[in-house]
DNA sequence: ATATACACGACAATTTTAGTCGTAAATAGT
DNA sequence: ACTATTTACGACTAAAATTGTCGTGTATAT
């Protein structure tokens, strides 16, 4: 339980690399995912979707690749996380409305108190920090 | 993502519920899976596994059922989802140690930062704060 | 005895996650 | 123009985890 994905994990590998990278230099899927040991196909539809988001950016072609262009300290995790896998809460009720309890439940204020530290932790955390 | 299991959710309902009743008086989960709409043989699991912890005692026969044995000071929500869903860890790397990264994994560090922190949330959460 | 309630392993169904494949589009180099 | 490289992306399959069910057993109050 409390698992981030792969995906997502994959993701934050990758991020981190990019970061680590000179100014306009850029990277291809291919080379992270074999450095890193990561399957090519899932890492590649990470990255388009974190390019889709604008986090990165594309060049396709012969010595293309994506590079990082949004400032590290602009990208929290809060915003990384749901970029890859939408909202981001220990319980869906935090977010949908359709809920089948019979007799109303009894611990979604305190479920929401704890989805709300979780996300303040993520919100506070920035690529900068995972980048030590 | 960092969902919790519903499993976790429904012991959650029924120890709150427990929490709820009178000194000595005990609940059957026939009573609690009713009152919260929640599927019996489910729930019936997950109180057998916070009652092997000794969280709850069980009461066998007819005016039998559960009850909470256990200051609700002293359960916090870390032993309350390990207790249910095994060790909590956004990856399996913070617990195991069979990782088949190649070239060494460059999240490692930020990541058991960000475990750290989610523990230290549910650490000092605990049964009575969920009771308000 | 009987009805009630917990104990528990095995099983089945469902959902989610992980990973693969095929095809298309852009582009650099020749 | 042709080729090789690289991103884009939907469809698909495989694997794993979660969710829910069933059958059987044990304890016990009446």
């Amino acid at each position: 339980m409390l698992k981030i994905t792969r995906k997502a994990e994959y993701a934050l590998i990758a991020l981190r690399h990019l970061n680590s990278i000179k100014g306009g230099e850029l990277a291809t899927v291919k080379e992270i995912s074999t450095q890193y040991g990561i399957p090519q196909e899932l890492l590649a539809k990470a990255l388009q979707q974190l390019a889709r988001a604008k986090l990165i950016e594309a060049t396709k072609g012969p010595s293309g690749g994506y590079k990082l262009v949004t400032d590290p300290n602009e990208i929290n995790m809060t915003k990384f996380f749901e970029i890859l896998e939408g909202p981001m809460g220990i319980m869906d009720c935090y977010f949908d409305s359709g809920c089948n309890q019979l007799s109303g439940c009894n611990i979604r204020t305190p479920i929401n108190r704890i989805n709300d530290s979780i996300r303040t932790i993520f919100d506070k955390m920035t690529l900068a920090d995972i980048t030590y």
